[in-house]
Parts: structure tokens; sequence; C-alpha cells
DNA sequence: GTAGACATGTGGCCTAGACCACGATTCTAC
DNA sequence: GTAGAATCGTGGTCTAGGCCACATGTCTAC
């Protein structure tokens, strides 16, 4: 299988240069969908390594859904064409989101300031009542033309620090990494449809009464903290969500 | 640790034995939001098993959101309450998803018939312009209560044989599954905010001009290849999608 | 011919070790 | 005291085997 070697001394792990390897192999088509590609005991010969490294870089591919495992026949190339990138997407921010798309991403503020949390946020952050919190208030654009409108909140003890910066420049997750060292791990959202009020209709530009797509979020960092709860309406007309799922 | 015993002459595999037992203690309390576990060294030691069959177990935890590993520090259960169940939800279907919420599933068939693919609906099944398709289009309710309008589409050639069952009272799915051994195993959706025209609005029993989501589904089966193309129009009043992300 | 026993080959699971990187801790020399 | 060195302990990776279940194919006895 072409004169593929894994190198010892390298700063990847072997399995995951063999992931690396097969991923290559399947999307230069050198192993098509649907094929059997050759058993691991074969494999992990031919490659040198023992069959359990084989068999780890195996497992991050059919953990993408590249490939099937089939007992007692083999493992196949899945035909799959859409793989886990959704899922990671999901963490882009938006303005990542919007460069990825080719437009310029921009950020309106209408709202910055540390106020006393209402019942519901205080719960949602984990925070008692009469807790203050950061609420950050953005239009988001493209290109100039706005898409939506944002409303986060975030617990003003943890990350008070914050308001320092200019959130219409910055992208609020490159701050929260840079400057706290916190990136989100998870999230929760739950996804509605909603007719647009008057005043939620004026910062998109659009009329009152469109349709627009309601998001609402819960941000969690790596040990599980909520760090952010948010909301956001999306115009209908500009945005579309997508998901991908695998079982 | 209590008085856990792995048993070797079970049907469930070593490490699934440990990974549930390790749930459960992580359930029950035993183990709290933010602690560290014992080393793994030290809990295969106790266990009786090696490291790398611990590993397994530990592995499928943190896969699920329960546990982090800390390099150097050591495995902590994470606060995270939502796990990946969505995930696999995700496939549920209709009729699963409202009895999971205790109401009781039906159908109203409005059309079941073969007919001409429209260009996007073959392109997207994969077949040539021309070929038949099953048009499957139901209002989902829930309680007698309409919930969703849903229209599906899929291969005749390959499915031809689903039209002598009623749709009305049986699962999509149930069905593939029963009859054909096809289950879906990934699919890809577009969620978009919409205005209901007055043709889908009467379906639903609502006013034209509210607002409902429409998601635009793919289904595949094991093997990549689409068995269904499907566009569903759901009431904003009465749904809401709710999703759970993790890298 | 046919039925049953047997062999083969696959992925699934398991073991008992090994070394690595590297942060944290402890010890040592000054 | 303090800086630097040595050690420790963690998860991360890797090895070279082992046995298991079981579908499929093959061989054998009749």
């Amino acid at each position: 299988m072409s004169t593929f070697r894994v190198s010892r001394r390298a700063s990847e792990p072997v399995f995951k240069q063999i992931a690396g390897h097969l991923r290559g192999q399947i999307a230069a088509g050198q192993m098509r969908y649907g094929e059997v590609i050759p058993p691991e005991r074969e494999l992990s010969e031919s490659m040198h390594v023992s069959r359990m490294t084989l068999r780890a870089a195996i497992d991050e591919l059919v953990r993408e859904g590249l490939l099937v495992r089939q007992r007692r026949r083999g493992t196949v190339v899945s035909s799959m064409r859409v793989r886990k990138s959704a899922t990671i997407a999901g963490f882009l921010s938006f303005s990542d989101e919007m460069r990825q798309r080719g437009l310029i991403p921009s950020s309106r503020v209408l709202a910055f300031r540390d106020e006393i949390a209402d019942s519901s946020i205080a719960a949602q952050l984990g925070l008692p009542i009469g807790a203050h919190v950061i609420d950050l208030t953005r239009v988001r654009m493209a290109n100039g033309e706005p898409m939506a409108l944002e409303r986060c909140h975030l617990p003003y003890e943890r990350f008070s620090r914050i308001m320092q910066f200019d959130l219409g420049k910055e992208s609020l997750y490159d701050i929260l990494a840079r400057e706290f060292g916190t990136r989100p791990s998870a999230c929760e959202e739950t996804i509605e449809a909603i007719l647009l009020e008057r005043a939620d209709a004026e910062a998109l530009c659009v009329r009152a009464g469109d349709a627009a797509l309601m998001v609402r979020r819960v941000t969690r960092d790596e040990r599980g903290t909520v760090i952010e709860v948010e909301r956001t309406i999306f115009r209908a007309d500009r945005y579309r969500m997508v998901f991908f799922r695998q079982r």
C-alpha cells in the first residue's frame, strides 16, 4: 500500500500518523467507498506497528464516520460524504464562521454593562439571585449587513476584567481564550422560530412581523461550568442552520 | 471503592461493565462533580484489570462527557449535566419522540403516491432525472393536535413495496427497519424560519403568516446511501429544537 | 448428495508490561 | 532563603502477544 512509513521520532503519535495517512488515502480515492480495507493484522504488520496501535487509528476514523467496522467481514470505507466537521464548526465564533464563508464580520455594540441578573439568567449561570452579570448586546454583521442580534450574559465576578476590551472589534471567544484561558467546550442550544417585534426588527433592518430564528445557548468550559448564556436572533432570510448527525 | 467486581464470564465485555459501574457511581453522587477520580493505575489494580482495559472504560465516559481527562492532573468528573443523549435522540422517529414526551402520536396521510422526481429531489436522492419517487405527505399529530407537516420522498425502485403499508398507523422508520432491514445512520439537517402560507397553515390549524420552523433533512443508511429526503414544517408554538454539542 | 464436524479469518476484547512528556514537589547546594 | 536539580506521579502512547465469537467455507463420513 504505497511507501508510507510511520516516524517514531515525530511530535505526532504513531496512531495519529496512521489515521492521517488512511484519511488521505480515502480522500484521494485510493480506497473507494464501500471497499473493504485490509484486515487489521495485515495492516499492522505491513506498517510495523502493533495491532492495538493500528486499531487506535482505525477507531479514530470510525468515530469520524469514514470507516465502518463489520464483524467477521472487515472494515469498509463508508460512503458518507459528510463528516463530523459540523460538530466542530459548532464552536466557531460568529466571526470565524463568517470569515469561513468569505464574509467580513463586524459588530455594533448596543449594550455592554454590568447589571443584576434576573432569576432566569442567574439560574442558568448557576449564580445566586441578585448576582452581577455582564450584559453584552451586539448586532452581528457580515459585509456590513446585519445578520443577527445577539445578547449574552456572563458572570461578572469571573469575567469583570473583560469590560476593558472593545467587543465591537474583537471576538468574545478570542478574549475569553487569551485573557482568561477559557474556551467553550460544550453547549446546549435550543432553536425556535419567532416573529420579530419592532425593536428587534429595527436593529436587524427588517420588517416587524418577519420570521426569524431564535437560538438560546448555554456554553460551558472544560470543567462544565457555565461561562455564558446567550440569546441570538438570526434573520431568516440570511441564516440557515445546518446539522449533521450520526449514530 | 465498594465491592464492585467485574465478571469474566458475562455477556458484557469487562470495560463496559466498568464504564457502567463508574457511570452509576457518578449518577449516585459517590463521585462528585469536579472531583478527581483515582489514578488509572490504582483503579486498574483495585479492579484487577489491565490499565488498557480500564482506559477503554474511561474513554467511553469521556466521550459521553461524564469525565474529563487532564494531563498530569488526573481525570475529573465533569459537571456537565447534559450528555450525548441528544445525538442519539436525533434519530428518534417522530412517533418515538412524542411518546418519549408522554404524548400520543398519530398521523393523517395527505398524500402517498409515486411520482416523477423533480430535479432537486432526484439530485438529493442520487437518482437520474425522470426517476420515480414515493411522495409521502403527512400531518404529524400529538394527542390529536397537529404538530408538524412532513413531506418526504424515497426512491421508488428500492422501496416500492412500502406502498402496501398504512403510514397513518405505523412509523416509517419502523417499516424501513422491519421490511427492508434499513435504518437511518446519519443525516444532515438544515433549519430555517419561515412564515406559513395559507395551505400549510390550514393543514397545521394555525394562521397564515405565523412563524414556523422548516427542517430539511437528508437521511442515509449505514452504507451512506440516501434513503430519504424530507421537509418538515413545525409549528413554532409547539416545537423547539434542542441540540448539544461537545468538542 | 447431504449433514455434520472442522478450519479459517474477521473484528472484539484483554493482558502485563514498557517508555514518554511534563507539571508539581521535594531535595540539595549555595 | 533561594535557585537549580532530581524525583514523582499523572495521563498518553505503544508493544507483542493472547483468547473469544461467529459467519463462512471446506472437508469428511455416511
